[in-house]
This record gives C-alpha cells, sequence and structure tokens, in this order.
DNA sequence: CCCCTTAGCAAGATGATCGCATCTATTTCA
DNA sequence: TGAAATAGATGCGATCATCTTGCTAAGGGG
C-alpha cells in the first residue's frame, strides 16, 4: 500500500551524491578540464570518501565526460568542436526518430500542444529579448519531441549526451547571433510534425541541428585553440 | 588483426574481467533473467569478489543489462517484446544516420568496399544454407557500416544497444522464415549508399528494420508471454 | 476457540570504510 | 644515458555498521 516504486527518493546514497556532486562540478566547469586528478583529490575538495567516488567515476567514464587512467589517475575530458560535432549527431538522429514517431502517432494531441506552447514560449522570449528565457524554451522544446515519443531509451540516451553538450550551449550563447532564424526553425518543425508531412519534417530537423552545430562547433574551435584532443573511453 | 587503440589488451584489470564474465553470462542465457542476485552468488559462481563485480555490476545497470535493487539484489532484466521494439529503434536511427554519412562521404571508397563484401558473403551463406554463416555476415554488415561513419558515440551507443538484443537475435533466428528477402534489402541498401540516392536509402533502411524487428518481436511475445515487464533503470 | 493482523526480533546481505600489496612515475647514481 | 630505488597512488579485499526481510508471537476480532 504505502511502498511504490520510487526508491531513489527515500534515501539517496553516497554513490548516488557523489555521482551528482561531480557531474554538476564538471559540466558547470568547477573543475578544469586538465590534468590528472587522483581519488583522494576528489575526496578531499567534496568530502567524499574513495568507495562512492570511484564507483561516481565509473558512470561518469560510461557517460564520456572523464577517463580513468589505470592506475594513473582520472582526467576530465575536455569538449572540443570534433566532440560537439559527434555528439550533435546522434542527438539529431535520436531527436528526428522521436520526431517522426509522434508525427505519425494516432494519439499525438497531448505531444503537439506542449510542442507547441514551447515554440510560443520562444517566440515570446525573442520579442521580450530574454536570452535566459529563450535558452529554457529552447531545451524545452527539444526536450518534449523526444520525451513523448514512447521510448525510453532514446530518451535515456538523449538526455546522457545533451547533457554533455549543455556546457558548450551555455558558453557559446551569448556569442551567437540572435536566435530569430532558430525561432523560425522551430516552428516549422512544429507544424511539420502537425501536418504528417514527414519529409518536410526530416529536412528541417536535419538542417536546423547542422547549423546550431556548426556555429557552436566553430565557436569552441576559436576560443579554445590551445586545449588537447580527448580520446574517447 | 592489429590491435591500435586498445590498451586495455595490456592488462585486464579484475574488474574488466568481471564485466566481461557477467556480461557474457548473460547475453547467453547462462543466468536465468528470473528472480533476484546477492553479490555472493555471483562471487561463488564465477570465482570472483566483491568490489570487482559490483563495480562490474554497475557497468551493466548503465547498459540496461541489471537493475540493481538498493540493498536487496540484483536482478538480471529479462528481455521482452517490448525492449527490442525500443531498442531497434534506436539502433535503426543511428545506423541510419551512419549510412547517411558514408554515402555522403567524398572518401567513402573503403567503407563501401567492407560494406559490399559483406552483402557478398550473405549472399554465399544463402546459397550453401548455412544460417551461422549467414548471421555473421550479416552482423558484420551493419558493423561495417556504423564503424566507417567516423563518429565514435555511435559506434560505442550502438555497439552497447546491439549486444542487448543479440540475445533475441540469436534465440530466434532458427524460428524466422529464411532470410531471403533480408538478403535482397542488404544488396539494395547497399547500392543506394553507393548511389548516394539518399531518400532510397532512407526508405530502405526503416523498412528493413521495420520488418526485422517486427518478426522477432512477434516471437518473443508468443514464446515467453509469463515474464514480467522489465522497468527501466 | 480459531484465525488474521501487526509488532518485534534475528539473520542475512549490502553500502561504505580502511588497509595492504602492487604498479607507475620520478629521481638519483653509476 | 640507463638502470635501479623510492615515493605515491590505485586496485582489490577484509571488515563494520546499517538496512531489509522473514519468522515468531501476541493481541484483537469474528
Amino acid at each position: 500500500m504505502v511502498s511504490n516504486e520510487r526508491n531513489e527518493a527515500s534515501k539517496p546514497s553516497l554513490t548516488e551524491q557523489s555521482y551528482e556532486t561531480l557531474r554538476n562540478a564538471i559540466l558547470s566547469n568547477q573543475l578544469a578540464p586538465e590534468g590528472v586528478w587522483s581519488d583522494r583529490e576528489f575526496c578531499e575538495r567534496f568530502e567524499l570518501s574513495r568507495t562512492p567516488v570511484r564507483e561516481a567515476l565509473l558512470r561518469l567514464q560510461s557517460e564520456g565526460l572523464v577517463e580513468i587512467l589505470p592506475r594513473r589517475g582520472t582526467r576530465i575530458l575536455p569538449l572540443n568542436a570534433s566532440d560537439v560535432r559527434e555528439i550533435h549527431q546522434v542527438i539529431k538522429a535520436l531527436e528526428l526518430e522521436a520526431a517522426l514517431t509522434i508525427a505519425q502517432s494516432a494519439d499525438n494531441a497531448d505531444a503537439l500542444n506542449a510542442v507547441s506552447q514551447t515554440v510560443v514560449a520562444m517566440e515570446d522570449a525573442l520579442e521580450k529579448n530574454d536570452l535566459d528565457l529563450w535558452v529554457s524554451a529552447d531545451a524545452q522544446f527539444h526536450d518534449e519531441v523526444v520525451s513523448h515519443c514512447e521510448n525510453r531509451r532514446i530518451v535515456k540516451t538523449y538526455r546522457s549526451l545533451r547533457g554533455l553538450t549543455d556546457r558548450a550551449r551555455y558558453f557559446t550563447l551569448r556569442l551567437r547571433p540572435l536566435p530569430m532564424q532558430s525561432t523560425k526553425e522551430h516552428r516549422q518543425m512544429y507544424e511539420a510534425m502537425r501536418d504528417k508531412r514527414l519529409s518536410d519534417l526530416e529536412a528541417l530537423y536535419r538542417c536546423h541541428w547542422d547549423r546550431t552545430t556548426e556555429e557552436i562547433a566553430r565557436l569552441i574551435q576559436e576560443h579554445s585553440q590551445s586545449r588537447p584532443l580527448s580520446p574517447l573511453r
């Protein structure tokens, strides 16, 4: 009666806690992606003990945020232009698949409604010249599309990859042109989804992501030429 | 043949060893996907100790093969028809993206050559009526496509998901019709890729995967109706 | 009087800590 | 320059404390 399935809310384990702490520290760039860190340094800095930290690092490695060098230490992987391009390509493919699924679904009223609202929010934010609001609406657009595709694997993979590039998106936001073009594209994507124009939807999606990707990747390339390449795993 | 970047081959840590052992045991169905296992049982059965087993289980959980119930044990997740559909949808999207990338690449001679050879191998195997050989060639077709897309994230995500459904594919292989249709489709996909007919390629890919997915999913549904649904994470 | 519900206890298992042997990298000496 | 020793850190295992769960018994209701 009392017990439902959410048992992780009751008491976050230290491993979970370590994972969240380290992940946030990396994504917010509090941990510089340079040099090799030892377990001890993580422990001392965040007041955690070794086992939870080790298990958290293993998870972060599987997500591609860090690289564990056996018997040597842990390296925070920097995000270079090539990484952004690779990750965005996967995101593009997954999100397009989700959008196509929604467009072809018979029962997509909820999804379309949710997506529609985010488009309106983007247009409002643009009018008010509120970039933070726009970013939030933009993120929500993509999240709503993915969330409504009824495929937990797509959602999970998408979320984990998306987190990686939020760093990049955040830092390059104010360096990019005002997102008028982007806002228009989002409306077009929504309408193509609504009207079940599948090939239009696909072309729009690919175009949108390819353009966004190039904008961000170029900015990263210009602003951090000194950073080393990061091997995967 | 020649190992290039694989530095884990030099000396497999016990964690790596545990991971491989457990993963193989699950994928080959030596560990029944029923009931909850304790750490000790894994340790005794495979003669490993707890720390490596725990770390391996964490990795397997992040791949969706097992579910760790806090303070209760570890459950091997069964593969039901719905899972197969979800995973195949992701695979379809990723592999299509890879195929499109190859088709649009200027320097795709190597890739096309490798893929072409696997198609020939499939046709040979079919003629000899050698199912095992056919399966191997089939797997190699998809692997070559993904491997040549120059995107490590796609490769990595693909491999991890593909492993999950190999179980299903293996078990349903001999229950499915002879793969004549499938072989023909692979040749068509290859030719579309070679001739840069992108929309054909896309349609062929979607059609191929959707058909394969339904074949396998239906067989699973019929053969294992008694199995419980498996929640993700 | 019997059965069902609930509280309490015990046993077993897990999350986390700590220590040891081993391996890597660096430094020093020949 | 090269080899060996030393210092430091990691991988792994042993151990402790806490939590879950199943069993038992007591109490209340039919």
